[in-house]
DNA sequence: GCGTGCCCGTGACATTCGTCATGGCCGGGC
DNA sequence: GCCCGGCCATGACGAATGTCACGGGCACGC
């Protein structure tokens, strides 16, 4: 029997895939979590095989718990399951020993052969995501950029930005004039609008 | 027997959530959809009782979808199921007739619950919602300065803006400044986050 | 009929932003 | 040791943007 557990903080999503899984022969969901620290808590007290987490929690993202769960509970694999299926998340979930990593968009035999797959410390990747990592590439922005790209995202100006990054404001105009370049936008907020998509901030 | 049909682009999810009706007395899951077109087809063919929609379709939001539906088969309800709950959305379906709206983040027997009361003629909004909605309260902006600002959504320069929209860059301008004191933001990047976090775009 | 609010436009102004050139400081690789 | 690239900064220029004042047309309610 593998022993799961499950991390969402959709209780709809979280009991639906519990329902799910439970039909499945030699699956069982043994604990559930809505956030990351349950979740770590709930490893804890029940250690489960493989933990079936979300990427987005409220309080850090599925990834970090992850890494959290192989240092506390190595025994313990990992697979995310995601609604956003951004390369660079992929790029950062599978550098931290993620066993699998999934969109929300697959049929739920897949899940449960993933679950299994995971268990017997394979790694299993969404085909149509890995290409789309592949020909993503990595980030062409520096540490700095995308720190400041990060701050510009909710439409602050280069002032606020400055204040918030410990920077001169030239500083990081023009590190969002190079990162926009980088990646090919014309302004700034185009240029966090394709950051985005790529998962890079 | 309710007879039920499933609306949500993310196969894991809509089977998932199937599963659970499934466990549900009284409830029975006789169709599913991806698409929005595909749930009318389906419709259609198989004149569900509730129609259980997901806000977010590929091809149109879930409301659109609900209108379509009451226009096409009046006899079924219809209710949305989000895991973005933002209050203008909520408005916009009880306007449109939509029967129960709810976040991801309930749980199972809600679900069922709601199901059951729409099913009935009775309607069901999420308190936390419904709180949210009043307190955030209607769109101070005009129609012409929401569509100037979604157009605005994704970092393009007020020229392309005044193309799209068919209107001189100075009108623009004007709009996005008049929409942009109305949010309270200091530029209408600001601003289309805010109307964004609130629904109005 | 008259005010009011939305729609659309113009023009002018100050501010912000994007771009470029330039320079200094560091750490790593050849 | 030297070069290169990332980091941080300054200054300056033109372009884009935000703000304001003002105008006309149109629909609506009173």
């Amino acid at each position: 029997m593998i022993r799961v557990l499950l991390a969402d903080d959709e209780n709809l999503i979280r009991s639906a895939l519990r329902a799910l899984l439970s039909l499945e022969d030699g699956i069982e969901v043994v604990a559930e979590a809505a956030t990351a620290d349950e979740a770590l808590a709930m490893a804890r007290a029940h250690t489960p095989d493989v933990a079936v987490l979300d990427l987005q929690l409220p309080d850090r993202d599925g990834i970090a718990l992850a890494a959290d769960l192989r240092r506390e509970l190595p025994s313990c694999r990992t697979m995310i399951v995601t609604s956003h299926g951004r390369p660079g998340y992929l790029k950062r979930a599978l550098a931290g020993g993620v066993g699998g990593f999934l969109p929300k968009t697959v049929s739920a035999s897949v899940l449960a052969q993933v679950v299994r797959t995971v268990h017997e410390g394979g790694r299993y990747v969404d085909p149509e995501l890995a290409a789309e990592a592949i020909s993503a590439g990595d980030s062409p922005l520096t540490a700095r950029e995308a720190d400041v790209l990060e701050l510009a995202a909710e439409g602050a100006p280069v002032e606020e930005i400055a204040r918030r990054a410990a920077l001169t404001p030239g500083t990081v105009r023009n590190y969002l004039s190079s990162a926009a370049s980088k990646l090919g936008a014309a302004n700034r907020h185009e240029a966090v609008h394709v950051a985005r998509r790529h998962g890079w901030i």
